[in-house]
DNA sequence: ATTATCTATAGATCTATAGATAATGC
DNA sequence: ATTATCTATAGATCTATAGATAATGC
């Protein structure tokens, strides 16, 4: 793709400049006004999947959500599915750095895993448009390549060698996880009431035990105290 | 629904015979064809939904997939939702058939929850297509008022009210076991020589103790006779 | 002059229905 | 004669693109 965009640009003879490279900050006005667009699209994705009809909505709904011109979309994607992907990228992007800098320095995996779940799990208040994402995408976030959902893996295997988790299959019990965090959203979504933030840290220390850890030692780790919530 | 129906037959002056109401078996050749046709869209539905491709299905996918003509759908259901809700609720009034059946004469809350678990994963190797089915319903199914959910749901709080269960947020705890389960029957299909047997067992003893089973009971639990496999 | 956006539209789907055909009832 | 199924099609919707318009660069 990336190859593709280099040999146009060639063809027709024109330098590939810092301002049309991809990830590069714009430097002009028009470079600008493309970004803006581009995000506009790249936004309405995000808060189409928050609703829970993704792929569904049509081309047309989607620059409507995101007010502009119908034609425009094909200036930045070649298909809904190239917009979607794009647009979840971005987010588990963020969600990864988020949970990577709340972990940086922790080297035990059972501190590791119940922090990013809580940091997870706290979006919900804390950012409760990525909450909406999250219930969105649903267990469809276990195949993607960002967000917890590696990290976690990577966490409860490492547990896992440390034989700190006794659960053997690390596969389905990330899936149990996801399902857990899923369900705390969903509920805090339609019921906030029934949701005290405290819900997190049970939500952790449930998972801490489902993954082998002795309940005393669950409750101690899912009740660590957490870094101040860092901006988005 | 029921009474639109009722209605049209009267006003065309025919009486709602046996052979004609929903639910009672055809007695004559007319109807056991019209039976065959609906099942036929019923199949196809779960087909569909099973290959994770639900609602997102043309009509058109529907009645080739059912190979009937495209017009006969209408003679049978009003819209694709209605069909897929229809194809749902018969699998999914089997599976909670197939586990109220196993679970007769139980009565401790664990024992009820861990054997209707495990009945469930095995679908996985008992009835395979039924496994496809729930991965391919997702997390949706928690919504669904029939199959597990709402029996495990019922289970998770009659341990809590027992002291068995120390999990506070029932909900979650159903969307996390929601979430095993699935990822199960997920890995199960993309990769059956990692998935052995044993797996369902270990993942009844794992969210046993998300509900706050001691580690030694779950295991114990988990690892009860199972009755035979029952038909579908 | 160049580039992005917008509007309008052709062509491809999809849904819902009408009318023809085939199967069954009586 | 009655009923269900099938084929054909009108109308609605959706995608992708062409060409006009607006914004910016130089």
């Amino acid at each position: 793709m990336r190859s593709e965009l280099i040999t146009r640009f060639q063809k027709e003879g024109r330098e590939l400049t810092a301002s049309s490279a991809i990830g590069a900050l714009p430097t002009n006005r028009l470079d600008r006004r493309k970004a803006r667009t581009r995000q506009a699209l790249v936004d309405a994705a995000v808060r189409l999947i928050a609703e829970g009809r993704g792929e569904r909505a049509s081309i047309q709904e989607i620059t409507e959500a995101a007010d502009i011109g119908f034609g425009s979309f094909y200036n930045h994607f070649e298909s809904k599915e190239q917009l979607f992907e794009t647009a979840s990228s971005e987010v588990l992007e963020r969600w990864g750095q988020m949970i990577d800098r709340a972990c940086a320095g922790i080297s035990d995996p059972a501190e590791v895993f119940s922090l990013s779940l809580r940091i997870s799990a706290r979006l919900g208040w804390t950012h409760p448009e990525v909450g909406r994402f999250i219930t969105g995408a649903g267990l469809d976030l276990l195949d993607a390549p960002g967000g917890l959902a590696p990290r976690a893996l990577r966490d409860i295997q490492a547990g896992q060698a440390a034989g700190q988790f006794t659960v053997r299959d690390a596969d389905v019990a990330l899936s149990a996880v996801a399902g857990g965090l899923i369900g705390l959203l969903r509920k805090r979504q339609s019921d906030p009431a029934l949701v005290p933030e405290t819900s997190v840290d049970e939500l952790a220390e449930a998972c801490l035990r489902l993954l082998g850890l002795p309940p005393a030692k669950a409750r101690r780790v899912a009740g660590l105290p957490l870094p101040a919530t860092e901006p988005w």
